[in-house]
DNA sequence: TTTGATTGTTACAGTACGGTAACATCAAAA
DNA sequence: TTTTGATGTTACCGTACTGTAACAATCAAA
């Protein structure tokens, strides 16, 4: 695994993207340069990036819709944008989100440095807040990405909850009754057989080789994860 | 009382465990740093350690042993282990306890700080789960586990609610209309003998040797706890 | 010691429970 | 619209659990 942040930029004056490189090389960061989109979506299918640098202004595709695509994708990278002088009222009116950051073109590459500084350590914090771990099982609320022995797996709505609830009070045996409070519309009544199925489906896809055992039943009383 | 956490690393790869000391020193806990198996036992008698990392692969003794060497004398702090790849498939196979973990190496730093975050929450927690004690005798209501000389054995729903019963009326003679309206469903009607079967499986798992007479007959009115 | 009542033990059968699959329904996406 | 995926419902099966009855052992009083 790696030591120091991967970062991504995109950039196509292929100066400037040398430029950025350098820098970023040089603050101990690892480093990926791309002149087009093109190659960087088969990239991130095989490492996992920190942060990505990103042009607005790139040849062929917008790099805002390009990052949307990503993101549509499920790829949430945090992203720097680098847009020029007059592209600076755009940027108040939506694409940006909450992760993000961006900087008009010409830039102070310190500038740029301690932004990037800045924006790892929030994700980094944003990693603690909302990951919750369970032996090999992690949630990371936030995205609702469920990683089983690093491998991401993917659960419906009903499933994650029903495997956040049961992360939530490990060891303790729930009741159908509860669980069907806590993961089902309160409003809607629903028979408890229901959540038999639902825990089936789940061990299914969390465990479907049967070795593990997260979820065990409790004759007459429910279900407990240990 | 300390104010934050004290860990405890055995790594005998040097750079590594600087690494690794570096980064908890950082998350704000104390740390202490080992090479190898030898010091640590004498330091653990003089301090209260709150979690270990240990390496599995240590020069002379394996990092499993020497944590089960440590479980035997009653030393039960929560471990994680840092184990090379092929070690992997090891881990299922039992050496690992309820509240331990794993990562195989070379792992991610901010999963390591995350694990440990959530192994030290767990632990704190688990000192609260609600706990009925009689004698040997511990039942953990939450999580309907029962522990006799702290060994776990399992009970069905039936005989838990019974023991139940019983250890909340300790020393009181229960008679077995009140058992029967206790624990049985209050509904269904049944006859008293059912509770003579029922107590009588309840004895053999509590106490398969008739050694401690938990369990007394209360001749013409019921039974009792003493 | 004997006797009858009470309790323990065992075997057996019925039941309820949980797992599973197949089908039905619903909502969202294409 | 059609199609796809998610979720609820139902039915069935195997099994763990439990009630019952029949018998053995034990106890207490005579």
């Amino acid at each position: 695994m790696r030591k120091s942040p991967l970062i991504l930029v995109i950039e196509d004056e292929e100066d400037l993207l040398e430029l950025i490189e350098y820098h970023l090389l040089k603050e101990g960061y690892e480093v990926e340069g791309f002149l087009s989109v093109k190659n960087v979506e088969p990239f991130l299918a095989e490492e996992e990036a920190d942060l990505m640098i990103v042009d607005r202004n790139l040849p062929g595709t917008e790099g805002s819709e390009f990052v949307a695509s990503l993101r549509a994708k499920g790829i949430d990278i945090p992203v720097i944008f680098l847009s020029a002088k007059d592209q600076e009222r755009d940027i108040e009116t939506g694409f940006l989100r909450g992760g993000d950051d961006y900087m008009t073109k010409p830039f102070n590459m310190n500038e740029l440095l301690l932004r990037i500084k800045a924006l790892l350590k929030r994700t980094k914090n944003d990693l603690f807040s909302d990951r919750l771990i369970y032996k090999d099982i992690v949630l990371d609320l936030k995205r609702r990405e469920v990683f089983i022995e690093g491998k991401e797996i993917s659960l419906t709505r009903l499933e994650f909850d029903l495997l956040y609830t049961f992360i939530k009070n490990r060891n303790v045996v729930l009741s159908r009754e509860y669980l069907l409070e806590q993961v089902w519309d309160t409003d809607a009544e629903h028979q408890e057989k229901t959540v038999n199925v639902a825990i089936k489906r789940l061990k299914e896809k969390i465990d479907p080789k049967k070795e593990k055992r997260y979820i065990e039943a409790i004759r007459g009383v429910g279900y407990k994860l240990c």
